[in-house]
DNA sequence: CTGGGAGTGGGACAAATGTCCCGTTTTATT
DNA sequence: AATAAAACGGGACATTTGTCCCACTCCCAG
């Protein structure tokens, strides 16, 4: 099992298992399908839900809003991930907001249903540990990296993650998965242009010269 | 099921299960106690483990040291809390350092067994979902609260959990849990001081001012 | 008792980040 | 095509945080 770096994350043995519980009449009769428009909640924050939702096609940014305004995404939840499973787990408020960015079809399950689907397929219930796990991973990964590193290193990593996932968003987003302001972000993104980057060596990113280009180029034609 | 913040994370559930799997000659043959001395390493990051720990007596710092020399402090775990879960789960090396601030004492279980037993007990399965959900609520709440207020907050914040739980640490571990620098830690408890922080209303601290006064206090005496 | 090492407290300055603001560009809607 | 709304880019300045450094205390091993 690799840990790989991911911003947009995505689960196919989750959704696989998914579809097939769908597909079947016993197992799948609470199962439903659901659409949403690119910019709708699937969830927020706050609020009490009785389903959980497993993305089957789209993308959704995950974030919390504080009183103050600004916002903070923890992550992109593509195509197999679960959300609102910590509400059904602790019977909690919702952590956070839940939008679609593109639009968005999920399977929702109800709560109980799902509690009940974990005990009767140990095989889902595995993979739903696994998910907790990786997530709990990568959270304390990028939070540690964040809070220790210059904008500048947590940039250039995002960077590269968005572009060997070949997906783009919008760079409000982008500087609210970083914690930053917008204007950082551009001062940042400015500043690597401007130092040309290819010499910073020194950097784990697992992405090459060519493609770290790439990324800086898309911000720089006129 | 409360989210309550802890800094130091305790879980009296988790931990009378484990005892009785202990004392059971079938289940708890595997199962075996270890102790060691403050200071000492539990986990080692990056390293292979093969066994996890459920901490039984003593408070450990669980905390990833980046290339650049610094430490972030992700929680305190104390009695009934476990740890090298995500290594069990996941198969990978290890995340973070756990060491010991007191003298500790722990079961050890092997990856293999632990699994097991996750399999044949619903209510463990149970037990770990929960931790790992609620791991995850806090860490998000924690991170998002610590990249979008000023530190300011975030230590008034910390000050009121130590004080609530009566549980003291040395102020390098502090300033690591914040994600700072210990000078930065000193700046803004100073400023706290000169600011007499009671007329700090807004914070959604829960935590009387009484206690917050002596918190700070704590700091003051020559 | 004593010297070294760790923890503490803070000054001075440098670097990073945020806030406010405004002009431009892009995108969506009518 | 015309216009409004949102996203972009960055200047100027304020605030926050880090780095470097030094002095002081405390504690313990020799």
């Amino acid at each position: 099992m690799s840990h790989s770096q991911d911003m947009l994350r995505t689960n196919t043995a989750f959704l696989q298992f998914v579809e097939q519980l769908f597909e079947d009449k016993q197992a799948g009769n609470a199962i439903q399908l659901k659409s949403f428009a690119a910019g709708a909640y699937l969830i927020r924050q706050g609020s009490i839900i009785s389903q959980v939702y497993i993305i089957r096609e789209g993308i959704t940014k995950c974030y919390i809003a504080e009183d103050n305004g600004k916002d903070y995404i923890f992550e992109f939840l593509g195509t197999g991930e679960i959300t609102g499973e910590l509400e059904a787990i602790n019977k909690g408020a919702c952590l956070s907001n839940i939008t679609a960015l593109t639009p968005v079809t999920v399977f929702t399950i109800p709560h109980d249903r799902f509690m009940a689907l974990l005990r009767s397929y140990p095989e889902f219930n595995e993979l739903l540990l696994k998910v907790l796990a990786a997530r709990i991973y990568q959270t304390c990964i990028r939070t540690s990296y964040q809070q220790l590193y210059p904008v500048e290193y947590a940039l250039l990593r995002l960077l590269s993650l968005e572009a060997s996932q070949q997906t783009f968003f919008a760079k409000k987003d982008m500087a609210a998965y970083l914690g930053i302001s917008v204007r950082s972000f551009n001062r940042t993104l400015k500043e690597l242009r401007e130092k040309n980057i290819l010499d910073k060596e020194g950097l784990n990113i697992d992405l090459s010269k060519e493609q770290l280009e790439q990324m800086i180029k898309r911000f720089e034609d006129a």
